[in-house]
DNA sequence: TTGTAGGCGTTATCAG
DNA sequence: CTGATAACGCCTACAA
């Protein structure tokens, strides 16, 4: 039965064994013989619409449709120089702490049309480079979250290949950043206004930009509000991290302890219950990030929220726009961070 | 000062400026020249040690190492057919259950020299089933986790690029489950100690096959030891579906509750103390996965513990090996799972 | 508007 | 053992 206009012309079936071949991955070349057009004329009627007779579009549109065609990224890639990939690189994936960061990064890249590559470091500044090595030639940009390397290094992988830090600044390169002043205040009054006067900082690991930040804040802030305050670290930013460190902590008898990050946070409190230690009828805790679980512990624990889905949208964000020409690079993007106040801070014990 | 053997040729002008305009990336043809031998050659030299004299394949690695030479992944990708790449699809990256698989499959695939591309389904068939359209050109295979795809359409990606699945049998496709009977048996049996007689089974989402699975096992399990058992759902698989479940499981008067994972369990148990619920005293509650923040929570949720990141490992493994045409493929590899007793399941309250 | 030809960086084939 | 040469799939001057 003739069916009025749009006669769709039969496979021939030379080219359908060739396709067979090929697990069914149809080329330009293909549509164009199925089209009766040449293969650059594909090209352009699939690329860039409209600079090309209707007519003939549409005859190739049908004809890709048939063949269900999909551009091949790589000979795209290997042409443009633009991979359409974006690598994010972290320390620690099962760190609750990425999560939010990962899928944050993940839509906003596939939003835009981006597939997202993930490494993980392990911790390992070593690892952490080698991945880098390894996928910086195949990737139009890279989003370093909670990165352990130096700055020298993240200026000498930026040199190649656009760079976004997540919770780490470097001069010159953009980054994300929490805010973390208000986090910081908002805390320390919280904790000023519970009759704390002695406090410690247990922090992150060495190479911790935002932990050594952190830190200079409280000083400043305890210089203000009057509190004693002490550093303990560096320590392993994980659940044992913050277990481990009890007696120090406790040696030190401050009334409440402030972790790097909620992970620390949570294990100090696991080990203090394990003691008998009463949260907070004799120590307050308090950590940031919010992470998956610490509301889920008893006591809740206050923390400090960053917007972590967010920051990895941003990165994201920024790299898109800086391979675009918008660029004002070098920006630093701050979130601002809210502070969460739950069960584990209270009235300071007495010191005596 | 003359240093004896190995002189390294000067880079000429000409080189060094085409260089800078790539952005430091070199080719095998400017290592040809520099080596003063074909491209080729280069090309040999550098991917198929041993098959040239051992003089010219050191000039060439000289020469290589000098210019900070990277293989175009890009490049061969389009010749090969293969791109040293496989995508890993999950429901929802926040879901500390695929934590574990990503880590394990990111550590498998790295350790291989592959690179791992990571897409979020959100719990959407329709979204799942677009990114892996999105992707399926660029990788050698795909892991789907906990796939909300239709077996149709899952053999219809699986005619197209090699596929493992996690957490789901297909027929024909190979697969990395948990094995589910000695899971379900021994934390039934352990109910059954505890004097449980009337059991609530917390189903997860509609199109889980593994959430079938599990209340097929348990119907069997059921059967044997006396228990009186009913299966509430489909619920959302997270913590809110757990909290929202909360009446209609009461309603059931059960003495204790297993959900589909740990997730809704932790909500289940976080809405059963705020309305002063105690648990285990008057519902004893278990989940499966033994996830992050299980242990956290007061008392701790008996679990089912699976083994997530051998599952991602494993599964990115039968990847590899299906590549390299070792393949016994569509194997189902059985990983075993463990009762792990925590403070969530007590001796059953009377029923009256 | 459409077709032709050349090249992106690599590997494979075939000579030498 | 080594060097040309042709592909892989796409894009883009340039020509028609």
């Amino acid at each position: 039965m003739p069916d009025g206009t749009a006669t769709e012309p039969e496979i021939p079936a030379e080219l359908a064994t060739r396709l067979q071949r090929r697990g069914g991955a149809a080329t330009i070349y293909d549509i164009a013989e199925l089209a009766g057009v040449s293969p650059s004329t594909v090209s352009r009627a699939l690329s860039k619409p409209g600079r090309i007779s209707a007519k003939t579009e549409a005859r190739v549109r049908a004809a890709a449709e048939q063949l269900n065609f999909r551009f091949n990224p790589m000979a795209r890639a290997l042409l443009t120089g633009r991979s359409h990939t974006f690598a994010l690189v972290v320390a620690d994936i099962t760190n609750p702490v990425v999560f939010g960061i990962v899928r944050g990064a993940e839509h906003a890249a596939s939003a835009a049309g981006y597939t997202l590559v993930i490494a993980e470091s392990q911790e390992s500044g070593e690892a952490e480079a080698e991945a880098i090595e390894r996928l910086i030639p195949t990737v139009d940009g890279i989003v370093m979250a909670t990165t352990r390397l130096s700055d020298e290094r993240i200026v000498s992988v930026a040199e190649r290949k656009p760079v976004v830090l997540i919770n780490r600044a470097v001069e010159g390169i953009p980054s994300v950043l929490p805010n973390v002043e208000k986090g910081v205040s908002e805390l320390l009054e919280h904790l000023a206004k519970l009759e704390h006067r002695s406090i410690v900082y247990l922090a992150g690991p060495e190479s911790s930009w935002i932990s050594d930040r952190r830190f200079d804040l409280m000083l400043e802030e305890a210089d203000r509000l009057g509190f004693a305050l002490v550093e303990i670290g560096p320590n392993v930013p994980t659940i044992d991290g913050g277990r481990a460190a009890l007696r120090r902590v406790l040696a030190a008898r401050p009334t409440a302890v402030i972790a790097f990050n909620d992970l620390m946070g949570l294990g100090l409190m696991q080990a203090a219950a394990e003691q008998g230690i009463q949260v907070p009828r004799q120590l307050s805790v308090a950590g940031f990030d919010d992470i998956f679980g610490s509301e889920l512990i008893t006591p809740p624990l206050t923390t400090v929220r960053a917007q972590l889905a967010e920051a990895g949208r941003r990165a994201v964000e920024d790299l898109l726009a800086g391979l675009s020409g918008d660029a004002g690079n070098s920006d630093q993007t701050r979130l601002s961070t809210t502070l969460i106040v739950r069960g584990s801070t209270g009235i300071a014990a007495s010191t005596d």
